[in-house]
DNA sequence: TTCATCTGTAATTTTTAATATTACAGTACA
DNA sequence: TGTACTGTAATATTAAAAATTACAGATGAA
């Protein structure tokens, strides 16, 4: 189990409903109610790929990185590291099995095709719209 | 992470690519490449849903419980206890900020999409359509 | 120019979930 | 009645997630 997607999520929304403010990773762990120092970590993540700006020293903290309008609930999840929608087996299947020998492949395959579908469910949402659920 | 759906998927697979015979969960063990035990549980949970079939006792075991061509991605995908796609977190939001305290409801709904998204996916193929894949 | 307050990140511990293992009762067949 | 299975509980082991500790570096303000 892992709660990255909500915990990014989360963060994001707070981001996006204080404009224009620094929030800090301590402020933004009360909220979510975790350790600031995995919202940090989170945060760190995110930042690659352009979703949140920092600011060191005091005074510093986090703010959007872009236009929630810009920000698709599908760039969260592909920045994110979400284990696979149907999960992750870790055993090696019995290669002198004729089903055994293959399957891999084709668990993969099919957990691609749920892979493209749920990022073109995402991509139909972006954070303006979450956070617009919010009143 | 959890391997249950590929391990369902793997266990049916084997049931279907031979018809008429009944599998032991030790041979079915040795095609995963898991424990006896686990492939016992998983069936005993598969039972319940009518996916399969199991006779007791000497020269017992497994066989499909319908037709492959009946037992849709999606009845698997609702048997097993796949975790959410989204993952799922396990911290509590803090009631006292406005974030806070509606954003598990708003996860929630977001993540009842993503399954009725990966659902309807699932509910294209068919346990026969994936054995297909095996020449 | 130094103090206070923040981020960034590494290292470690704790907790929790998944999987493996052991054990054995019950069933069915030969 | 012995053998080969399933069914399931109990426990141990392993691995992943989350929390914690620690501290270097950045920045702004007194």
């Amino acid at each position: 189990m892992n709660g990255q997607f909500q915990i990014a999520v989360h963060i994001l929304t707070l981001l996006n409903a204080q404009p224009g403010e620094l929030l800090s990773s301590e402020y933004i762990a009360g909220s979510i109610n975790i350790n600031p120092v995995l919202v940090r970590k989170e945060i760190s993540n995110l930042r690659k790929y352009g979703l949140i700006d920092s600011k060191e020293g005091k005074a510093g903290g986090y703010s959007l990185g872009m236009a929630a309008k810009k920000i698709l609930m599908s760039d969260v999840y592909k920045a994110v590291k979400v284990q696979p929608a149907l999960g992750q087996a870790k055993n090696k299947p019995n290669p002198a099995c004729p089903v055994g020998k293959q399957i891999s492949e084709h668990l993969d395959e099919l957990a691609e095709e749920v892979n493209s579908t749920i990022i073109n469910k995402l991509k139909t949402i972006t954070l303006a719209d979450f956070g617009d659920k919010f009143n």
